[in-house]
DNA sequence: TTGAAAGCGCTAACAC
DNA sequence: GTGTTAGCGCTTTCAA
């Protein structure tokens, strides 16, 4: 691992040149760029990215906060911050807060500013105090896909209409004609998938079909437990012809429920998610949902930080500066608060595909 | 951000001795400790990562290289990496080759050395000319599951016996009684998944069942390839009774054709693979397979990686050493190569689940 | 037991 | 155009 200096004496120059000649600072002649380039091939010099961190004030990387990247849901929208993220030279740091806040806390302690310029968080069950130091220490932060665009977090975030989607789905059942339905909620009560539910609900309400207490289960978000919700509910009811799910996974986990129980779907009943994760594509039979903006919010994200990175949020009081990099203005907080950036994906649509359809007219 | 200094003068000592305190080096006097502590916690001083980095000469995270993390398979691997990574005090960085040999130098090029302290590979596509460079200058490199251990790649790795898994599935279909057998290699012909299909190949041969060229495809290794592949060869050879998959996924993507086909699996057709991820318990039926030890995989891995990085094994020439940091030692390489550590992870083992069962005894 | 000082590899003023 | 110089925040000899 050679050094600046290393291919600046190679070169016959002073590492000051080098290192303009490199990042195409500075005005060089072309004889003296030419050797310098010689010297870096020659010497197969790399730049050290942690030297240039220190140096710069900044570091090229960022953290992503997951609950736990096992969730299937998740890989994809790594995927994606991943790719926006390098084009925008920034490396990922993968941090799994294994739904522990204190997980998290340390994390973004250990890495916020020092290892990473910008914290990205994916519903990674994270305590707001943390993530609103973190800030106020001069990290940017962002929430990936917040649920309610109409209820900002206080916190820069982008995000995703799934009242909207719930709405969606309650609509294409209506327009199937189904009315004995049932609901699986992939949260607690009140928690992340208030704002679907509701808007599900609401539509139903709206059109005169109800949805009482014994007819939604909140269940853990995951393909185990939308199975064991859906027999539980299934037997409750027997005469319900639809279920709805506030997440691919949990919808999926009642087919497989349907299937053990010898109801075919979608022809004895229908089955709908939210999210379209790449296994609704690939189940069978495949999983009519509403498509979240996965991709497009991840990339949201990504540039909504980079923005907060490189012009952050003038503070009110002037603080006092004297430190060499801007990055670390936006140092108090509390009493003179401006609006955090929210930037809105696009809307979720419905996508039908085979686990959905008309109820038989009469069941046995 | 407070920096070591301002903590230093906060308790009226000097850098230095706040540097012992909060390494537990050198002996530091009970009050000195306090005082130094208190301005820590008044402070609120946390570590800046890339300057301590920087003056140690290595750097707190490594690099995990994998093709694609929206492979449902290396979520799982990746936690437990990430898992096994955080306890040696690392950090890990997701680096999505995307299948691209280029993509993949192109991280290595960067981060290897300079931001990462070491790097492991997972099936990720990479030029192993790239890889013995970055090894030989100085960066440790781990390959995470080598698919053949008594066949070493030249680099240290972890190896899981996938040529026994192959055997293990065959057995399994032989001791039902299937003798019409089709076999679906998720990797090009003499690719990844040689040793897997030789296992299994050879076994059934053992036994005096041949499996006809027209009996195997190579398909991608997903769900829709298997889909593809395993219509093909049901619509082929409709005696078929039984479809082995070098890999899970495809196997998910032939009970997907079986069931579009209107056969039943297990009882007109039994399907098997191999790995055991997360998704093979949530199939309808659930997926019989031969599963491999992931987790422990990825321990033994970011272990050796870990060991690679603490002892480098020493390069044969005492090569010209002035550098301050020993990490940069084996610099050198072809002439003289040692062996490389290479760590055998436990033996795959059948999981018999509801995708096979005995052949029917006279199919129509 | 503590402090002074050098240096990790790089960037960025500023002077020449 | 190119070199000089002073750090970035930390660790680590070596002296005191």
């Amino acid at each position: 691992m050679s050094t600046l200096s290393e291919v600046a004496a190679h070169a016959g120059v002073t590492s000051a040149t080098v290192s303009n000649v490199l990042r195409n600072r500075g005005r060089v002649g072309e004889q003296t760029r030419q050797r310098v380039l010689e010297a870096v091939a020659a010497l197969g010099y790399r730049p050290h990215l942690a030297a240039r961190a220190l140096a710069e004030g900044r570091a090229p990387t960022i953290a992503l906060m997951v609950s736990s990247i096992a969730n299937p849901f998740y890989p994809e929208f790594v995927l994606a911050v991943e790719r926006a993220a390098r084009t925008n030279g920034h490396f990922v740091i993968v941090c799994n807060t294994n739904q522990d806040p204190l997980a998290g806390r340390a994390y973004l302690e250990q890495i916020a500013g020092t290892l990473s310029e910008g914290v990205l968080v994916m519903n990674a069950n994270l305590d707001f105090a943390d993530l609103h130091q973190t800030q106020a220490r001069g990290t940017p932060v962002v929430l990936c896909m917040w649920e309610r665009p109409n209820d900002p977090p206080g916190l820069p975030c982008v995000a995703v209409d799934f009242r909207r989607a719930g709405e969606l789905a309650a609509q294409h059942l209506l327009e199937l004609g189904h009315r004995h339905i049932v609901a699986i909620v992939g949260s607690k009560r009140g928690g992340i998938h208030a704002a679907r539910y509701e808007g599900f609900v609401d539509t139903l309400r709206h059109a005169g079909v109800k949805l009482p207490r014994t007819c939604v289960r909140y269940a853990p978000d995951t393909i185990e437990g939308g199975y064991a919700a859906a027999r539980e509910l299934l037997e409750l009811h027997p005469l319900t012809t639809a279920i709805f799910a506030t997440n691919d996974l949990p919808a999926l986990g009642s087919i497989h429920a349907a299937f053990d129980l010898g109801r075919n779907v979608p022809q004895d009943l229908s089955v709908l998610g939210i999210t379209d994760i790449q296994l609704a594509r690939q189940s069978r039979p495949p999983l009519t949902t509403v498509a979240v903006p996965t991709v497009e919010a991840a990339e949201m994200a990504v540039s909504l930080l980079r923005e907060l990175i490189e012009r952050p949020p003038a503070a009110h009081h002037a603080v006092h500066q004297t430190a060499r990099h801007a990055a670390h203005t936006a140092r108090n907080s509390d009493s003179a608060r401006e609006q955090p950036r929210i930037c809105v994906a696009s809307e979720p649509r419905l996508i039908v595909r085979g686990s959905t359809g008309a109820p038989r007219r009469k069941r046995g």
